[in-house]
DNA sequence: AAGGCTACTTACCGGCCGTCAAGTTAATAA
DNA sequence: TTATTAACTTGACGGCCGGTAAGTAGCCTT
């Protein structure tokens, strides 16, 4: 039992990895199960397919933003609790593990488009930048608001310029999103 | 003559189709090739290879690129010329064909890790964001003036809600990016 | 009418892909 | 000691992939 969390784990990790790497149609079962130092079917015995890893990398991002989405709907719709919802998003998000996971869901989009836990994501996250401005905003508003939170996204793997900290970066994340986030 | 430009034009229209749709690797040349009703092979015809369709779809993106880059490295480094800079950005990404192409190269660009122009690409676009601040600025600045350029490319394929036009998005764009690239 | 070029088609190649059925090994439970 | 189970491996499957060699129909030139 304790083994096969473990490899269920390391499968997980190598996966994510490789498939950040190379992207997800270019990394073969078979070298995810090379790098881990056991077969591809052993694969199978963890996994129902290849999908099935991606559906369980998927999963913490999907409840971290559902955790989100449930405390913002309790909350009253002010200017407070927008920033909140950024900060709170943001800090789900800088952890090594979370932002490669999004990494891969982000850029691998376009090839994942049918699997189930992208419409899922895209769906989780409209409803969150619906929550990051008033019902009758403006279309530019609402425009900001969606950029606003993608800042945050997208600051997490800026192809920047060196030299700068992870804590450089997701302060000017911050900073930008609350400014996004606190029209009227 | 004629007939090749057309049909050379065709299957990068095509191709740009499909990749968008179905993501690069996942888009094979027969898919390609029955779209257009001709065989696989007559796509070998006029071009050396699938990569060689890509290289031909960047070729316009990337003088786009370089044609803002000449002209702002003969400009004083004002917060004028960085705003000019976003604008022209903005301008010739808000056709429908170069916003198919950016997001191509956006959305594959893990599929797209090796081919070359990809690297170009980037290189060029952090050439640019390094004309948006001064050469001495803070870290936060010098990750606020990528996040402009950055706003003004994710806008034009943002997943939002409906009821939301271009020139709406294009102006929400290019008010975020001017605000973001005119700190001090 | 002969030769050559353009724009294809037909037919094939080796190779890697995801997937699976069946066998194996080591540990644990009765 | 025997039976069961977990955690694999071996070996194979059909299928689609990018790519190519060779042929060909139609036009243009000479």
């Amino acid at each position: 039992m304790r083994d096969q969390a473990d490899t269920r784990t390391r499968i997980q990790r190598v996966a994510l990895e490789l498939f950040n790497e190379k992207g997800y149609e270019a990394t073969s079962l078979r070298e995810i199960a090379e790098e881990l130092g056991v077969t591809k079917a052993a694969l199978y015995y963890h996994f129902r397919s290849k999908d099935d890893i991606v559906a369980s990398l998927a999963e913490g991002r999907l409840g971290d933003i559902q955790r989100i989405l449930d405390w913002a709907r309790g909350q009253p719709q002010t200017v407070e609790t927008r920033r909140e919802i950024v900060r709170r998003y943001c800090d789900d998000l800088y952890s090594a593990h979370r932002t490669a996971i999004m990494r891969f869901f982000e850029r691998n989009q376009t090839a994942l488009r049918d699997h189930p836990t992208v419409g899922k994501n895209r769906e989780l996250m409209m409803d969150l930048v619906a929550l990051l401005h008033a019902p009758d905003a403006s279309p530019v508003t609402r425009v900001k608001s969606s950029l606003g939170l993608f800042a945050v996204h997208a600051a997490a793997f800026l192809p920047m310029s060196e030299g700068i900290t992870d804590e450089e970066r997701k302060e000017a994340a911050l900073e930008v999103a609350f400014e996004l986030v606190s029209s009227e």
